[in-house]
DNA sequence: CATTTCACCTGACTC
DNA sequence: TGAGTCAGGTGAAAT
């Protein structure tokens, strides 16, 4: 990745190298990417990196008696070089180090879902260099669609950018209209309760596919696409 | 309400009227009757009528320095004369005023459930007079059902308690089922995938009738009924 | 023990 | 849009 250049405090920011060194990765689990805004660190990574005992400074992060109670606030850089604060303290009720505040909005910039890693490491060399902490983050293997999943979440954040989905199949009572594809469930109703939903669908048996292409907002769980209000609920892993 | 009969400190305080002045009505959330133990007032009633500022102090309620950093301890009576000493307090991590200890006592009481309708009044009058709190409630309306909303909420606090809605319509698309009544929509897959929903309903057309009473726990949104998982979605207001 | 209290935190929503 | 409000949460401490 870097290459091992020496770097002076005046040379030019964007020709620094930094050489780093690995810590650990996690395979993030629907917890820590979910609505708990947490992500646990396992205690055998935590306790040599990060510790909180005043004894057992071993570099990772500054420490001091108040620490193990208060937490710490540890400063990471991203690959772009974006600083990302978080809360990392210890919850003595599950007896686990975990990263709190801040972290749910690193999960949204970065559309992590369960599966993808994070991965942390810090500067290599001098005692200085190895406080300077990195994050970073890979995708997950793509996974084969799942079918007949056996229960939804209510909500979910839905991820940024693009949505393309095939539905599988479509349902219409009334004036309540419901899909399907592996990824999601669609809710909706009509914009005049009247009027046939103008949804690009093509209800019928299962099988028949449905792709629209929706650009989320940063905030919304439910879309208005061609004017209908949607809501999504997720399917849950086996 | 009540007539103005001028009141001495020696008369039969049975006798006594109060003459009050209304301050604020607020319509509790089920978080101001849940577990929260909290109420929390709307901003704008907070600051008016129990300011924690020491500057700005115009007989609501006493203030200090301290105050606002410790909250106060406010004295109400109910309609029954009977004293509540709330404690009330600014977060400022959500910077909002809350009332907290003994306000769970209140709820517990009264039976207040979310809707009622909680009022703050002070005596009228002299400086003293309007230093006199008064806490009354009231149960909501009944609600009428509404029928064909027009949105959906994607997951919402169930009631507590027995939950009975018939059912107007149901739908089923390969093994996910979706059914609906004035009050609410729920989507559920059946225990097995390829057996049909144990549920004691009669699909078919619209206008069936499927009335499960449901008792909730106080936390779960998501239900296990004849051990199929239902999501509920809640019909918004048009 | 469970329950209540307390000081935080976040997302949905409004303007 | 960005800032403010507040409903709905949390872990920890007090009771």
């Amino acid at each position: 990745m870097e290459k091992p250049v020496p770097s002076s405090p005046s040379a030019d920011p964007s020709l620094v190298f930094v050489v780093k060194e690995h810590m650990f990765d996690k395979v993030v689990t629907p917890s820590d990417v979910g609505k708990l805004n947490r992500l646990v660190i396992p205690k055998q990574y935590a306790e040599k990196y990060f510790p909180l005992d005043p004894e057992s400074d071993q570099g990772g992060a500054a420490s001091s008696p108040e620490t193990k109670k208060l937490g710490l606030l540890l400063s990471f850089e991203d690959r772009g070089g974006k600083p990302w604060r978080f809360r990392y303290s210890y919850w003595n009720s599950s007896q686990s180090y975990v990263i709190t505040k801040g972290w749910s909005r690193f999960v949204k910039e970065k559309g992590l879902g369960a599966g993808d890693t994070v991965s942390f490491s810090r500067g290599s060399g001098n005692p200085a260099a190895r406080r300077r902490l990195f994050i970073d983050w890979k995708r997950r293997q793509p996974q084969p669609p799942r079918h007949h999943p056996r229960g939804f979440a209510n909500s979910f954040p839905l991820p940024r950018g693009p949505l393309t989905s095939p539905f599988t199949s479509i349902m219409a009572c009334g004036h309540h209209w419901c899909a399907r594809s592996a990824l999601y469930n669609v809710n909706w109703l009509p914009p005049a309760a009247a009027a046939p939903p103008k949804l690009e669908v093509h209800p019928g048996a299962p099988g028949v596919t449905m792709s629209p292409t929706v650009t989320l907002g940063s905030r919304s769980k439910r879309l208005r696409l061609f004017g209908v209000n949607l809501d999504f609920s997720e399917p849950l892993p086996e």
